[in-house]
DNA sequence: TTATTTGCAAAGTCTTTGCAAGCAG
DNA sequence: CTGCTTGCAAAGACTTTGCAAATAA
């Protein structure tokens, strides 16, 4: 029930930059900033970034963004995921390893990306492990169908 | 044990094209025969479709490449695939839905690119679209890890 | 014949990079 | 101080688009 579950927390930016000899800066910490105030599902993109950070009145290069969300997803701070749309987003990463896979469902009609906060496929990691002789440290799962609301708008 | 499961057909295309009101040309035709020669578990990229026809002696525009693979995709013959390299990739449909479906693997060391070829979603899907209310009419799954090659090459 | 399709080049979008100036440690 | 980081503008990679010429039906 609470609000999230063991994200990434601002505190230890600082202590996991320098493991990485990182730098602390006013950059990075208003760009982790504005994933933890979005942590709620959704995906942002560079652009998107930049954007609410110019709301905040913080006026960064786009290119600093750029470094910066592909730094903490090299740390594994942040996730990337890619949606075919042509550009590539990042999630905050749940720090909790049991907790921290779901599955993305996207509604081929309205666009709309839902989360579903399950993983169940445990199982079929371990088949596939087993079966392939690959390691699996991570996956990506993507549905793509419709929603409820688009089912219900049109006879097709 | 068939070199390939009811994949998409040479001879269809005339008539998949003509249903949609779309005209038959060599363009279209030796674009999907690189698909089907190439069947084997390849996920080309445009650029690579362009290189293999140039091979063959076939000159074309790589922005004729550009909209027939996006056609063919749309007609259901081929299926887009993005392994987040930075180019959009396609591979041919299996025709046949019921071994429709595979994962893929990739490696996070030397970026190869596994087939798995069977599915078992189908429980997670029936699940997921009775608790979300969300109908499912395709999966992407990716999974992240290292190859059998990769884990012997280091000890990291 | 006539609407589609092609090929080319130009334009577009997202992302990366070089480099001088700025800043964290 | 010193090397990492930033910001800018330029360059890069991939993809889309406009348009005249070619072509399938």
């Amino acid at each position: 029930m609470s609000d999230n579950n063991q994200l990434f927390k601002l505190k230890d930016l600082r202590g996991r930059l320098s493991e990485h000899n990182y730098k602390m800066t006013p950059q990075r910490q208003e760009i982790l900033k504005v994933f933890i105030e979005n942590s709620n599902g959704s995906h942002l993109s560079t652009e998107e970034v930049y954007e609410l950070l110019r709301k905040k009145d913080f006026d960064f290069g786009l290119a600093t963004i750029y470094r910066n969300v592909e730094l903490l997803n090299s740390l594994g701070i942040l996730t990337r995921i890619d949606f075919g749309d042509g550009r590539t987003r990042y999630e905050l990463n749940n720090a909790n390893p049991r907790i921290h896979q779901h599955h993305h469902l996207i509604c081929l009609s309205c666009k709309k990306v839902i989360e579903f906060e399950e993983d169940l496929l445990d199982n079929l990691e371990e088949f596939i492990a087993r079966k392939s002789d690959f390691q699996i440290v991570n996956h990506e799962v993507k549905f793509f169908g419709y929603c409820s609301e688009c089912r219900n708008k049109v006879t097709n």
